[in-house]
DNA sequence: CGTGGTATTGACGGGAATCAACCAGAGTGG
DNA sequence: CCACTCTGGTTGATTCCCGTCAATACCACG
């Protein structure tokens, strides 16, 4: 791939697979994240636009021409690296350590807290967000499949932790609940 | 921690933990690795010594200046992070897809290229290499128990893929037929 | 109406975690 | 020297979570 290029518009995965098929999903590329790596050519990853997207792309040397030119744009970048690499390491927390319960209501704590940053909080304490996202591509996120998907879904809907509505919204009465389903995040002890 | 630094020499582990103890190996720094983030304050990684090791630390703010005044070394920097990216979401494939023998015959095919770069094949197709590490840090990295490592590496013995000789040293007679057995690398078909 | 994609649910089996016993080597101290 | 402990490793028995296989439902769409 002779091209870079940052995310404008829109959404897309990135993905590796196995040569059996078997899928992992490795990261989300948003609007102003960045794509294709530069000082490499080969970048082996399946990129999949999960919504319609635009992108802005530069020839491989014209961005390095102008990475060098203006270290703002470095300093920048490296950021945004940065940010990236603790994501992927927290998710390795997920996928090495957490049973399937607690992936699915990490997946959800983490939507229902993008949203929260949106804007509506109906109920203090509770959250609700929109689920745009397949079984499938939630089971590629968090290394389950579909059928452990919909099932560990359906048991925290019996529970009582989340309740689906019409066109895919997700209540959540209570979000400390989930959290604590969740496994939780990163021991923050010593 | 107002410091950042870099690996001059030895190992450390960086690890990330669950409130209830689970725990998860989330990098490794060699030498000429940095720690430490520079842009943030908090950073909640355990970083363990696996070996002795001297570090050379900067206070953030001079180091920021540091930073600023250098471009090469951002970019440097950059590279460097770009490739634990890459290592860390490689890792993420193997944590939620791959079976325990899978991942042992990974970690094993890993350690004796690493080898095969410092020096000695001793026979062609064949490696070996010293596995040093313990059974837990095995484990903590692979996402695993360590009684699941330890049988994992059993099968491997019995069935000839592996030798254990003195000294902790592993022989692997045909490195080709292990790659195999780690359900190989990352699929570069399309 | 049929068809394909998505989701749910059940039955079943297997793979890894858990619980537990045991062994080897290295200190440690009487 | 020997008893004791501690750490790291191996192995067995059992449990249970999740993957696999399968059937069914739902919905959009031609």
């Amino acid at each position: 791939m002779p091209l870079v290029g940052s995310v404008v518009e829109g959404v897309a995965t990135l993905a590796l697979t196995l040569a059996d098929g078997r899928r992992q999903m490795v990261g989300l590329l948003l609007p102003a994240d960045f794509l294709g790596r530069p000082g490499r050519t080969r970048s082996s990853y399946d990129v999949v636009a999960a919504t319609e997207i635009t992108l802005c792309m530069f020839r491989r040397a014209e961005f390095e021409r102008l990475l060098r030119d203006s270290p703002r744009l470095g300093q920048r970048l490296l950021d945004m690296t940065l940010d990236e690499l603790e994501v992927a390491r927290e998710w390795m927390l997920l996928l090495g350590r957490k049973t399937a319960r607690e992936r699915i209501a990490s997946l959800l704590v983490i939507m229902a807290r993008r949203q929260a940053g949106v804007g509506d909080d109906p109920t203090p304490g509770g959250a609700s967000f929109p689920l745009h996202i397949t079984r499938e591509a939630m089971a590629d996120y968090l290394g389950l499949t579909i059928e452990t998907v919909s099932r560990q879904i359906s048991a925290l809907r019996r529970e009582g932790q989340i309740r689906l509505c019409e066109n895919r919204m997700v209540e959540v009465p209570n979000l400390d609940s989930l959290v604590v389903e969740s496994g939780g995040g990163v021991d923050p002890a010593v």
